[in-house]
DNA sequence: ATTGCTCGGATGGAACCGGT
DNA sequence: ACCGGTTCCATCCGAGCAAT
């Protein structure tokens, strides 16, 4: 397997000079430590897995924009509330024109606070069980995102992880040509057998580089764009 | 060996929300 | 029309098995 540093260097290359990726990679905040997130309340994960869900497929900007809207509409995201939503109040959701009316989305909401309640059942908090899960089997942890999570089971789970400052690495499509280019994988299917693969090229580069899943991901990533 | 059957997984296409 | 995507549904494919 080629060494870190090969790919770093062909992501300088790509983006112009040493300078220019370390100003691209400056401007994201690494990820928080275990401790840090332990502390994050239950509603701030059930917010971004909301922002992120919304966001698949649809203009980022539009959320972003109403994003205030959403939290007044949902409560602020409040997990022992939104456990439990009467028909009516589904409907009253459906026709508020502060937020994105697609029930589908709309029901994710419900399925994700029982689905976080379910964990701080088991763990004390959803935010103890983010925070403690190993950093070296994030496959692990997307699959309970995909298995017990409404619509979290691809990028929107991810993106939801790094942005509230869990270590985690991204299989956007630039990663996964990246992770194509290096012989990780042959092809972009997320069968069994590639994420296994994933996980341990991650864990490889991550042990010989020193470097964050986050940093990973994002080299990658400019190494192909 | 061939056929017919089921089942799980892979694959493809469409639908879905609103602001610019 | 476009958008850092997911899900549903329809369909197909192949493995596994049993009966001819």
């Amino acid at each position: 397997m080629k060494s870190f540093e090969d790919i770093e260097t062909l992501a300088i290359e790509k983006k112009g000079g040493a300078d220019q990726l370390s100003a691209l990679m400056a401007e994201h905040n690494g990820p928080k430590t275990p401790v840090e997130l332990e502390t994050i309340g239950d509603d701030r994960w059930l917010s971004m897995f909301t922002k992120t869900i919304f966001q698949a497929g649809f203009s980022w900007k539009v959320i972003e924009k109403k994003w205030p809207g959403f939290e007044e509409a949902f409560e602020g995201f409040d997990t022992a509330r939104l456990a439990f939503l009467p028909d009516e109040a589904f409907e009253a959701l459906l026709n508020n024109k502060a937020i994105v009316r697609n029930a589908m989305k709309i029901k994710s909401v419900q399925a994700n606070a029982i689905f976080l309640r379910d964990l701080a059942e088991a763990h004390g908090s959803a935010s103890k069980f983010f925070a403690q899960y190993p950093v070296e089997d994030q496959i692990g942890l997307m699959d309970v995102l995909k298995k017990r999570g409404s619509r979290l089971g691809g990028n929107s789970g991810q993106y939801a992880l790094r942005l509230m400052g869990k270590e985690t690495f991204i299989l956007s499509r630039d990663v996964v040509n990246a992770l194509i280019r290096e012989n990780v994988i042959g092809n972009e299917s997320m069968s069994k057998k590639n994420l296994t693969a994933i996980q341990e090229a991650f864990n490889h580069w991550r042990s010989t580089s020193g470097r964050s899943l986050n940093e990973i991901s994002r080299i990658l990533a400019f190494s192909v764009g």
